[in-house]
RNA sequence: AGGCGCGUAGCUCAGUUGGUUAGAGCGCUACCUUGACAUGGUAGAGGUCGUUGGUUCGACUCCAAUCGCGCCUACCA
């Protein structure tokens, strides 16, 4: 073995070791075990988050898997309807192509051409982090199957009245031509102005004032409202305003929406461009006046001097003619919140357009109840009060969209504009008799990508066919994702599932944090700071570091502070870490309920933890090699002890998986192999094997060597896959152990290493002492190679049996020359002093040990006992206390006062010696 | 406006039903190349747990208020 451990070469063979064994397939185990992966983007590349989510998915799933369950990890992609086409349109016009030269078909075919040059990447990435998915059932959101199941959803959908059609205000994105769910929209506070304007009476007894942030719609209005107790406005209601420019007769309207407060009191209402306009327009059935271009210009309803312009050009052109008339009444700055396309960053427009919805009410309330009856449970619970509060308030579903990328809707038209809906244009011709020369058109529309994602818990297992996939692994075990996604997606596969699988599609839903930089920002291309997580795992030197962070920036004027901030942050630029210890990072930031903030230096701090464990293996292999272990049994404290220890390692790892807490998993991992196995027990072991002892203990602990390595190793291997599997490798043949790989050994029960008090009370005992001296030789500097002669003092029958016992570990551990035992009131000579119960171990001055430290020292100790006793005998003087606490508590502080105070004492007389010699 | 969350060591974070001296990693200081490991070892410094009040014998932990920060949902033209 390597001095060092080096994963880079290790990492790639072992996963094309596994892939080919095929020991990511579930096996037929009838316990199964099942989780879905959110599918990524097929075209886009995995970040930061995707490989934290990754991580505890596949720490899930080798756990589970080790267990004996039989464990589906399904893996796939989707085909992200609008950020793919975004992306193939954008290479077009880097060719100078379009995608309406194209046509349909041949711009789709570029599309799939992108998918199969591109897709490759989140799989390549997927398997050098080591995710054990199941690549034999790839699945992709618009292959045959999972289109098929697409079709019948919607068809199933449509003839239950739950899909209907209609025109309707819509968020319409004039950058890209196509309508989003509100999802999709998101809104951001930014500053503009709000409008006074007059419009006259039109029996012209004077004129009311209506304010508004988008002048230019005033072309659309159809009405003015007040509220209808607003006394300033009481005469006006009924009558009616000529609007400016348009020069139309509209009414005064009154409906309880109008804040009286806000601005005027008079809202100008524009039913087909504002959706709380549409409301009112609704209630009033007033006429709804579109007056946009699907690029959000002025069309032909509006007056010739507007029309063609662009929404801003004629808010300013409305704005001066206004001005001109004298109807002007007054600007204020005012904030307001826009809403923006999530990915064109376009304002968007609320717009009037025929569009397919999803009548969404009736599907959320099984899926509300599931929540609410322990059907699915969310991790953290309170992410249900999300789930509810946004279900208990949903909205239809707009799942069309005007796009070419996607599940087209199976719908068909006649002539005379009939629709037909069907799974194909054959079935549609025959369920409806119509003849072979009627001509039908198919709807142009797509669906929202998040339709087909809805199914993707089922429409995967094969529905609608009742597979056995279906059946073993449906419903999945857990959902792990972000929080950013649950309406988007969890909270439709609930419904979906339900709807059609006829059980919740997942049985938990584990929602991570997001992944942030060192500074707590958001990753994105944007800022600058994303991470890949392949460089962390591979390494980067910081000019192709810089490169790619500073490419392809939508604002390259970003481009210098970005390359600034990075050449700061990674001087060097990023060192190779290795997926274990990215993976064991991932792991031990993932407390619940909390973003995480990364933090580079930790990956190194868990890389050195790998390293550390490397080499704990080559100290083990390299002492049993040679002698392979018997199976005596280890009566040796250090050998009972750390079985002992592992026992309860073990027991912790199970409780915190069970929890989802694997940061608290591998934390228990990280303190056993590094504080109790490799600092104590490998050190212990030397004394025992490099002396000439007793060869049966040499043999026993030979074997506890190894047989508690491997068993870490299987605790381990779920977090950090690929150092263990290499180590069992060669650990395996002389554990004992049989297998092919550690992917499929059980994992660890604690029933193997009963707990045994006893040695862990002795090896207490031995730390003790140990650390007392190595104190003393710390704070005094005495160089650690010298040998020491240790005096006891105060010695119970139990330190002498436990001196006898385990000397020589003291002697190996502490490096001391040689215990007396001091007799009776036999006068020591002055000593630095280390308590261990009633015992004090001193370690003789003389030409050691410089007085005036150790006083120092003592009365570092005395200040903080006497500190301590003062609080406990504080406590115990409280009747209160004393009465109310539980007995318990009272006798351990009574104890504890006990123990203080014998200290104390021991400290000072040993002050007061040191004293004398001054 | 409503909802959720955060504030603990220089930095990034744990702290499970209230109960000894509040922990870890990184960083920092001193010493140490001892045959598993300098990606290491040993010892050490460093925190009035945002603030105030309350409940309690006892509060980092429970309650209320307050300050600061973040996110989500909805939205007044």
């Amino acid at each position: 073995m390597d001095k060092a451990y080096q994963p880079a070469e290790i990492e790639r063979r072992l996963y094309a070791e596994w892939e080919a064994a095929g020991y990511f397939q579930p096996g037929d185990a009838t316990d199964t075990y099942c989780i879905m992966i959110p599918p990524p983007n097929v075209t886009g590349t995995l970040h930061m988050g995707h490989a934290f989510q990754h991580t505890i998915m596949d720490a899930l799933s080798r756990y589970q898997r080790m267990r004996g369950r039989a464990t589906l990890w399904q893996p796939g992609t989707d085909h992200a309807g609008i950020a793919t086409q975004m992306v193939v349109e954008r290479q077009l016009e880097a060719s100078g192509e379009h995608r309406l030269d194209l046509g349909r078909e041949k711009f789709i075919a570029r599309v799939w051409d992108w998918k199969h040059e591109s897709g490759g990447t989140i799989s390549k990435q997927m398997r050098r982090l080591g995710d054990s998915v199941d690549w034999t059932r790839e699945r992709f959101t618009m292959d045959e199957g999972l289109s098929k199941a697409v079709t019948q959803v919607f068809v199933q959908l449509y003839r239950e009245g739950l899909i209907y059609r209609g025109t309707r205000l819509v968020n319409w994105d004039p950058v890209l031509h196509t309508a989003v769910s509100d999802l999709e929209v998101v809104s951001a506070e930014e500053s503009g102005h709000l409008w006074r304007f007059r419009y006259p009476l039109t029996d012209g007894s004077g004129h009311l004032v209506v304010a508004t942030t988008r002048p230019e719609t005033m072309l659309g209005d159809t009405a003015v409202a007040v509220h209808p107790d607003d006394e300033r406005y009481q005469k006006l209601i009924g009558k009616t305003v000529t609007l400016p420019l348009a020069e139309r007769e509209i009414p005064i309207i009154a409906d309880n929406y109008v804040d009286p407060e806000f601005g005027t009191g008079c809202v100008k209402i524009t039913p087909a461009h504002d959706f709380n306009d549409y409301e009112v327009g609704q209630r009033h059935q007033l006429e709804q006046i579109n007056i946009l271009t699907i690029d959000a210009a002025l069309n032909d309803d509006v007056p010739a001097a507007y029309r063609g312009l662009d929404r801003y050009d004629a808010r300013k052109r409305v704005v001066a003619d206004l001005e001109a008339a004298g109807l002007l009444d007054g600007i204020d700055e005012h904030r307001l919140m826009v809403p923006r396309g999530d990915r064109s960053g376009a304002v968007v427009e609320p717009f009037l357009t025929d569009q397919w919805f999803v009548r969404v009410a009736p599907l959320a309330e099984p899926a509300i109840r599931a929540v609410e009856n322990g059907d699915i449970r969310f991790v953290p619970e309170n992410w249900s009060k999300t789930y509810y509060e946004w279900m208990r308030n949903i909205q239809d579903w707009c799942i069309s969209r005007q796009l070419w990328w996607g599940h087209r809707i199976p719908a068909w038209y006649d002539e005379a504009g009939q629709v037909y809906v069907g799974a194909d244009e054959a079935e549609v011709r025959e369920a409806n008799n119509l003849d072979e020369q009627l001509a039908l058109r198919q709807d142009d529309d797509v669906l929202d990508t998040w339709f087909s994602s809805a199914l993707w818990p089922f429409s995967t297992l094969g529905w609608p066919a009742q597979t056995d996939a279906l059946k073993a692994f449906y419903p999945s075990s857990v959902l792990v994702t972000g929080f950013d996604i649950i309406f988007f997606w969890v909270a439709r596969m609930i419904m979906m599932g339900l709807k059609f699988a006829g059980d919740v599609p997942f049985r938990e839903v584990y929602i991570t944090g997001l992944i942030r930089d060192q500074d707590g920002q958001k990753m994105s291309k944007s800022k600058g700071n994303i991470l890949d997580p392949l460089d962390l795992i591979d390494g980067c030197d910081l000019e192709t570091l810089v490169s790619k962070r500073t490419s392809g920036l939508m604002q390259p004027k970003l481009k210098p502070r970005i390359e600034k901030a990075t050449r700061k942050q990674f001087p060097n630029g990023i060192p190779e870490f290795g997926t274990d210890a990215l993976r064991f990072t991932f792991a031990r930031l993932a407390s619940t309920g909390r973003d995480i903030n990364f933090d580079l230096p930790r990956v190194e701090g868990y890389r050195n933890f790998c390293n550390k464990l490397w080499n704990a293996a080559r100290y083990v292999l390299m002492n049993v090699e040679a002698t392979p272990p018997d199976t005596a049994i280890d009566t040796t404290l250090p050998g009972r002890w750390i079985r002992s220890r592992l026992g309860k390692l073990i027991t912790d790892v199970h409780t915190q998986f069970a929890a989802y807490r694997l940061d608290l998993a591998a934390k228990a991992l990280y303190e056993f192999t590094w504080n109790e196995y490799c600092d104590w027990y490998l050190e212990l072991t030397k004394p025992i094997l490099q002396n000439d002892g007793d060869i049966a203990q040499q043999h026993a602990s030979r074997r506890t060597l190894v047989v508690v390595l491997e068993q870490l190793l299987r605790c381990l291997h779920p977090i950090m896959p690929f150092i263990t599997e290499e180590i069992w490798q060669k650990v395996a043949p002389v554990a004992g152990a049989s297998g092919d790989t550690i992917m499929l050994q059980a994992f660890p029960e604690n029933t193997a290493f009963p707990a045994d008090d006893a040695a862990e009370a002795e090896m207490a005992w031995l730390q003790g002492f140990v650390l007392g001296i190595r104190q003393i030789r710390g704070e005094m500097d005495i160089a650690p190679r010298r040998p020491l002669p240790v005096l006891l003092r105060s010695v119970a029958s139990q330190d002498k049996q436990r001196l006898a016992d385990h000397g020589r570990y003291l002697q190996s551990l502490a490096g001391l020359e040689k215990i007396d035992i001091l007799h009776g009131d036999g006068k020591p000579p002055p000593s630095a002093t280390a308590l261990l119960g009633d015992m004090q171990i001193l370690v003789p001055l003389e030409g050691v040990i410089d007085v005036a430290a150790e006083i120092s020292r003592l009365r570092r100790n005395h200040d903080r006992l006497s500190a301590d006793l003062e609080r406990s005998r504080n406590k115990l003087a409280n009747e209160r206390f004393v009465a109310n606490a539980p007995a318990d508590v009272v006798d351990k502080e009574r104890g504890r006062q006990a123990g203080l105070d014998k200290d104390l004492r021991r400290i000072d007389e040993q002050l007061a010696q040191l004293q004398a010699l001054q």
